[in-house]
DNA sequence: ACCATTTCCGGACAGGTGTCCGCGTCAAGC
DNA sequence: GCTTGACGCGGACACCTGTCCGGAAATGGT
């Protein structure tokens, strides 16, 4: 009782040589202990441990990780952090990645700013890169070209398009053509497209399966489907939904099937047209995309294709810990997640 | 023409050493450069950014880190990565940290993970850590303590009634009492809880509240409102709202209010009583939280409570910015945001 | 051709950690 | 009391970058 116990301040130790000198070791013999070597006395093992709790002293980690080798972190630079199947991803993804011992830096992109990234995540030695939704095709080209320069794996996730990389990404020409097939097999002639304009380039795949669809029963894409999104801002998805199907009634005669980008933009316009009196899918169909848990509580039920976050970010996981295991592939790897049409209750048959 | 223009394969650098090599020239020469030190001929900075360009070399951040002072890193420890609002504030909270010139580490907290996660952040060296969501309250008050002895900056958004700890919280009491002084007002005297437990710690806020409100009108909370949330499995929230307002519909008399944890159980809830033949908000009224975008794409719209997260990492920011300058505050420092109540059409008169 | 100035070299140290290795110390067994 | 291990010490080097400083070299001007 009489000996000095007021440790009630443990020092702040801020380097294991300090903390050496605090329980009274060799630094090298700290070491030795925070890295598991054999050929310790068990009671100096526990007089570190004991030591390390009480001060909470952290070895510096880029002191460690000044060699470089293995980092054991990833970069993911990602599209934005709003859109929720994007969002899901990224969450799915960080889970398996840390599972497998893997730290995630992740960023956002603006704008302009991937070089940037790029740089911040070569600095700090990631083992590997993600680029998770859709960028400017040119730009991301040009990362993915001195990523293979530095030998560092990288993967893209949804972005199509660009043969040098590896990419994950759904089939979306085949989803658009399932859909396409679905409505055309109702009777459906005339379509309204939604948040799908007919020339930009981060489109292309979606007009490609709508063309391929049309042209298989004999039909022509400019003359049946239109699309109006260069009069609308794209601010908030429900609302744009709502402003183009609005767009769409001042139509002589509106089309009797609406395929919208994704779930929001659908809901958004399945409201503007119940709002005018339309009845769905009576009056007209519409279809969404990513098959949201929001599908399920409109009415009516939201017919939608499913994005298989699933399959994709186990596909993504293989991808990236082959590379990680065996190196650089020989040539691009692409994979092509299956999408499912996920058929309920907002198509129904084409009026007459 | 004839000089050895076969650069087509610049090496790998992996040092300034090396670049320093490369471009003959010396390592503290090529340093200087790089830190745009006075004293160099334009020609020879010129060499080095031609290099530097070729080669595609980026510093090592560790090497560079390692003397701890600023490495304007800020650890964010995230409840989850899949709810709006917790999502929205991450985002707006990441871009801000960066026009500050703040990188952002972020880990997706997991049942006792908490531990694991400050030490990562710690050995990092962040000269920050934020919690975002609600965590386990004994867990998360460990950590703030290691965190003060560290003396490390720390904050907390949303999670309530740590008293030691810095945070910035929506007033979710008042929220509550203004919420539910709008359907007493009404006419509403029975009240049913979506997805808030009477006693769980995590909702007291909201209870607290609830029973104000009610104890302001004489009214007595077990009395007039009641919580089904033990019945039902809480997997995904519409269902889960679909699944709570389907037990209070099998009682004799069902309450005329309904009263939710968060924007997906209220549409859900709304979705069940629909299904049953009750108008909303005829028959009943439903209120939401958070304030999402699907509010206004519901028929009818949902009256719900603005959470104001603009604001509310506005002052995050403040709180953040005033400890990294002056260092841990005298007192912890505490932020309440008031809420904004939005009425739209998914409530009204109480039925007689 | 000479001098002054600018520019670059290269050695040195610091920063925290991991690892190797020879040597001292201490305790246990004979 | 001696030998034999087991264990800890402490010096050394490495990793990569930033910075300081004296001296060498090149450049400029006269």
């Amino acid at each position: 009782m009489s000996s000095s116990d007021s440790k009630k301040t443990p020092p702040r130790i801020t380097s294991t040589a300090e903390l050496a000198r605090y329980v009274g070791l060799a630094r090298t013999t700290v070491s030795r202990v925070l890295n598991r070597q054999p050929g310790l006395k068990q009671s100096t093992i526990d007089r570190v441990h004991h030591a390390l709790s009480e001060t909470g002293f952290t070895p510096n980690a880029y002191a460690t990780l000044i060699k470089g080798k293995g980092t054991s972190s990833i970069g993911i630079c990602m599209e934005n952090l709003l859109t929720p199947p994007i969002l899901l991803k990224l969450a799915t993804l960080q889970r398996q990645l840390r599972s497998q011992g893997y730290t995630s830096l992740i960023e956002v992109y603006g704008r302009g700013e991937s070089r940037t990234i790029l740089r911040h995540f070569l600095s700090m030695r990631v083992e590997a890169v993600v680029f998770i939704g859709h960028f400017d095709t040119a730009e991301l080209e040009t990362r993915i070209r001195e990523l293979i320069a530095h030998k560092t794996p990288h993967l893209i996730i949804d972005h199509h398009g660009i043969p040098l990389a590896n990419t994950v990404t759904l089939d979306r020409a085949q989803a658009m053509r399932e859909m396409m097939n679905h409505l055309l097999a109702l009777g459906h002639r005339s379509f309204g497209l939604l948040g799908i304009p007919l020339d930009h380039p981060s489109r292309f795949e979606r007009i490609h399966g709508i063309r391929a669809a049309l042209a298989a029963h004999g039909l022509d894409l400019p003359a049946c489907a239109r699309s109006f999104d260069a009069q609308c801002m794209r601010t908030q998805d429900f609302e744009f939904g709502h402003a183009l199907a609005r767009q769409f009634l001042e139509l002589k005669q509106p089309p009797t099937a609406y395929v919208a980008l994704n779930d929001e933009i659908a809901i958004g316009a399945m409201r503007a047209l119940q709002e005018a009196g339309l009845a769905i899918p009576a009056g007209a169909s519409v279809t969404g995309f990513n098959n949201q848990d929001i599908c399920t509580m409109m009415a009516p039920l939201l017919t939608t294709v499913d994005q298989q976050i699933e399959p994709t970010i186990k596909t993504a996981m293989q991808v990236l810990m082959s590379q990680l295991r065996d190196g650089m592939p020989a040539r691009p790897i692409l994979r092509t997640i299956k999408p499912e049409l996920v058929i309920r209750q907002s198509t129904g048959r084409a009026a007459r």
